[in-house]
DNA sequence: GGCTGGATTAACAGAATTGTTAAACAAAAA
DNA sequence: TTTTTGTTTAACAATTCTGTTAATCCAGCC
């Protein structure tokens, strides 16, 4: 079999030792990952790591860069009315949840951040936190429409997104932590949790809207 | 005026590093908690902590056991039915949101103790895991039973159970996160926000059992 | 074939961390 | 007062981590 070549050109070095941070920067956040174990898992040195990318910080806010610019893409398309309140709402809850199982580690990754990077924060603000507030005034404006109308039950707004968020959110974090504990839990068993779980979120927040009504 | 005595004997030395050794792992978790950390918040040498302690990972495992103590001792009283199915159920509710509000660290440090100290995951799961399975078993029999006699729309027991479950825990995290974030809340500000977060919850909770019947 | 320049490695320096130990110290017992 | 006992400190060793650097390597170009 003809052998990978052991040295590696251009940007080969460079895209291995992005994705082996992005990994570890992922599962571990900042202060726990080393630049050793980075190098070691992208099958190189750590003075490579400082050749390329000059400092742990650098390279740790080129991962979270790219995080963020991921969940900022993700936010975008939640802003579109163009079906009935519910299905709207539905739509957005399922994107979200979705998004999230794709992303599973996001959330721990930026609750690290914000608990041990605050230095960092800002740029948190700036590129999800704000945006959000489009988002969170849109949604807050079509629900307040809706229970105004009487179409639905009378409910906070704000309260009502937490519940989306929260639950969404807790479900691929309870998922990642059960990973930790029982070993046997692979990809494709977790699925089936993540299925029944959308679809029980989605008749909770059902339910609060229009309980009483129909 | 009489100074403190600075040379303390008995007790209270080793009573300060413990507390120090508390509020340092439940905020950081054991990696990122250092012993020098721990003793200059007790006002110590980081040596006595040693002398005292022997090693980091025995009062990382002391606090890890008080900690795990607190939180079986608040799961016990959950398991008694003396009222109403609803009443039962919304006391339950209360009682766990109640508790994780005292302790709002708590859950993130059982994330953090699962993530990074895999080696003590067996202690949280006899004295945590099992003993929960006990009051999961209680109450997916008691929900069953309402559902089964139509007083409460047909539900999955285990999903009531997480969905109760991860509202009250990501409420107490996402105060926490955003302490970090907006330096200005302090404790008094968020009383409020914890007290219509409580409320909205368990409206979410009665409208998924009751909302199509009463 | 030999040169050039980027890529790579090994070795090192400096800081931080855990744990040990010998010496100093303070208070109660003798 | 002297002794004893438990407490505290300062200094040190061993390890780990980040970042630097000088030497080496290799591919393409002359």
């Amino acid at each position: 079999m003809e052998r990978q070549q052991n040295r590696r050109k251009h940007g080969n070095t460079e895209q291995a030792i992005m994705n082996a941070a992005e990994e570890m920067f992922l599962e571990k956040g900042y202060k726990l990952t080393t630049t050793t174990m980075i190098a070691e898992k992208a099958g190189v040195t750590h003075a490579m790591l400082h050749y390329y990318f000059r400092t742990k910080e650098q390279i740790f806010l080129k991962v979270l860069d790219k995080a963020l610019a991921e969940l900022q893409a993700a936010l975008q398309p939640v802003m579109k009315k163009d079906a009935p309140f519910w299905e709207t709402l539905e739509k957005g809850i399922t994107a979200h949840f979705d998004f999230l199982a794709k992303y599973p580690r996001l959330p721990q990754f930026l609750f690290d951040t914000i608990r041990f990077n605050p230095e960092v924060t800002g740029r948190i603000q700036e590129r999800i936190i704000d945006p959000s507030r489009r988002i969170i005034a849109f949604h807050r404006r079509i629900i307040q429409e809706e229970a105004d109308s009487g179409r639905i039950r009378q409910v906070d707004p704000d309260q009502l997104l937490m519940d989306i968020g929260s639950l969404s959110v807790s479900t691929v974090m309870l998922l990642q932590t059960a990973r930790k504990m029982i070993p046997g839990l692979g990809g494709g068993m977790s699925d089936g949790f993540l299925e029944s779980r959308k679809k029980e979120i989605i008749e909770l927040i059902r339910s609060r809207l229009y309980g009483n009504l129909q």
